[in-house]
DNA sequence: GGGCGGCGATACCTCCCGGGTATCGATCCG
DNA sequence: CGGATCGATACCCGGGAGGTATCGCCGCCC
């Protein structure tokens, strides 16, 4: 199978049509069919039912849309890792260490002070995105290494270590009537149906339905609670760095928060090993 | 980067000769040539260092042989994992689970039992295969789901689920008088020169240096243990099997031995999930 | 219900590129 | 210094990827 076959499929299988499968590829869309076509053959698999009016994925063709993904992850993964090695052997040698925007904000500055600490450590660019997307940045090879949270994250497919766990809060507009308290439980937060927990968007870009609003970061989150619009259930350190408009409160019974220092598997690169001791050492 | 293209690459950089690596693709060697060439120049990257006598790998292209296998091997799985999905839908569902020969000769029976004995199970074919093999198996959609070893074998990249934990102990010849000791440490083992560890292959099938003799196989070290040619520090659960003409002694500070249950990531197998779960239970 | 529009499949052409053979150039060896 | 080895280059050929035109099928709607 050739990675331009699993492209073409993964498109067709995503789009549930081949002529924006096509114009996304960027190529018409008999050809489309055909390669299609020939993989079915070649794999002597049906992948896709099509009548005129529709196009869905069959059993096996889901399958392959998932492995799939993961093939041309890892095709472009090796191609950006080798791209990077030749710069690390030229110029600055760098690694990408990717987490959460808003997350572990007290973990990363130490994390990477004592990592600068260590000799021969070399320079680390974070990179912050949006929940969910650091597993794709870890796998396709844009970051060396990345803070994860579980239960949120998933370290399926990583090495990892566990760096820390912590409880989580609540967190709610400055002077709303349950700031008194001293802890409250899940049940009590989600009866709050006038400040919903919001809602965040899947990998395919889609929001799940429910009564919250729609977020895409941190600071909107963060924005949105202040305007009493919505209440959010974080772990224990965001409360450290809350802005002033904000109050939070210890939810006893919310799942504990395990950050984790994940990297890829087999990775041989020496200064993801020392980031890795560093982290294990704080 | 096409799969071809990769394909090509791994080949020259295993054998570090374009002509055998030609004969072993099944192509002649200009086409090689000019394809590694595209792909250099496409990449913007020196991969092979070539003199007219000899061909070594830049740093860079070390990193490209090492994660274009693991891509090249994801590529393989989508495909393998498509035509066993297309198989399920029509036939036998089925799952192979694969192990190392001679290795938990106690767990498995009792595994393949509970889980047979759960509604819903499916036919289960073991794969027995030698040492290091499993995780190329799991990797590349041969095998569903595999019993590791640590710290024998690497759980990198898996999935998995730990089972059971249990000391080592050394196999001798019958009558050899260490054999009336009720313990030793590994001290006493290495102390062993006329009895020495064998070699097992590595992955590329050459063998480390050493006094011990080469074994392929849990049947051939055996015999050659019988032989009086060698010995072996095993888990203690392969006791219970050990031939009449072969004593066993535990090794005190031998490192533990960890049976995990491991499958690939993200794997949404119904039957995979059902075989932990009774593995857990056991 | 018949014409229309949307969509995937088919037919057919073109041209690029992957693969082959012949040969060159460099390097090591006897 | 001549032969052997090995990768690179030159050149040719054929298959296949991609394009355009068109067909066949099926909902839809006036």
């Amino acid at each position: 199978m050739e990675t331009r076959e699993l492209r073409y499929f993964v498109a067709v299988a995503e789009e549930l049509h081949f002529g924006r499968a096509a114009q996304r590829l960027g190529i018409a869309q008999p050809p489309l069919s055909r390669a299609i076509g020939q993989l079915e053959r070649r794999l002597g698999v049906t992948l896709l039912e099509r009548t005129s009016r529709a196009v869905t994925l069959t059993e096996a063709g889901a399958v392959l849309l998932r492995e799939g993904r993961a093939a041309l992850d890892a095709v472009e993964a090796a191609e950006r890792r080798t791209r990077r090695a030749a710069l690390a052997a030229t110029g600055r040698p760098g690694l990408v260490l990717v987490t959460k925007a808003g997350a572990s904000a007290d973990l990363l500055p130490k994390l990477l002070d004592a990592y600068a600490a260590e000799p021969g450590s070399v320079a680390v660019d974070v990179l912050l995105c949006g929940p969910g997307e650091q597993e794709r940045l870890l796998r396709d090879g844009r970051a060396d290494v990345g803070l994860l949270h579980r239960p949120f994250d998933s370290t399926a497919g990583f090495d990892f270590e566990e760096l820390c766990t912590e409880g989580q809060v609540v967190v709610l507009p400055a002077g709303h009537p349950l700031t008194g308290r001293a802890h409250l439980r899940m049940a009590d937060v989600t009866a709050l149906s006038d400040l919903p927990r919001p809602r965040w968007p899947r990998s395919d870009g889609t929001y799940p339905d429910g009564p919250g609003p729609e977020v895409r970061d941190h600071a909107q989150l963060l924005q949105l609670i202040a305007l009493g619009r919505a209440s959010a259930v974080l772990p224990e350190s965001s409360r450290a760095h809350l802005r002033h408009d904000l109050a939070a409160v210890p939810v006893l019974d919310a799942p504990a928060v395990t950050t984790v220092i994940a990297w890829p598997p087999h990775s041989r690169s020496m200064a993801v090993a020392g980031l890795v001791r560093a982290a294990t050492r704080l």
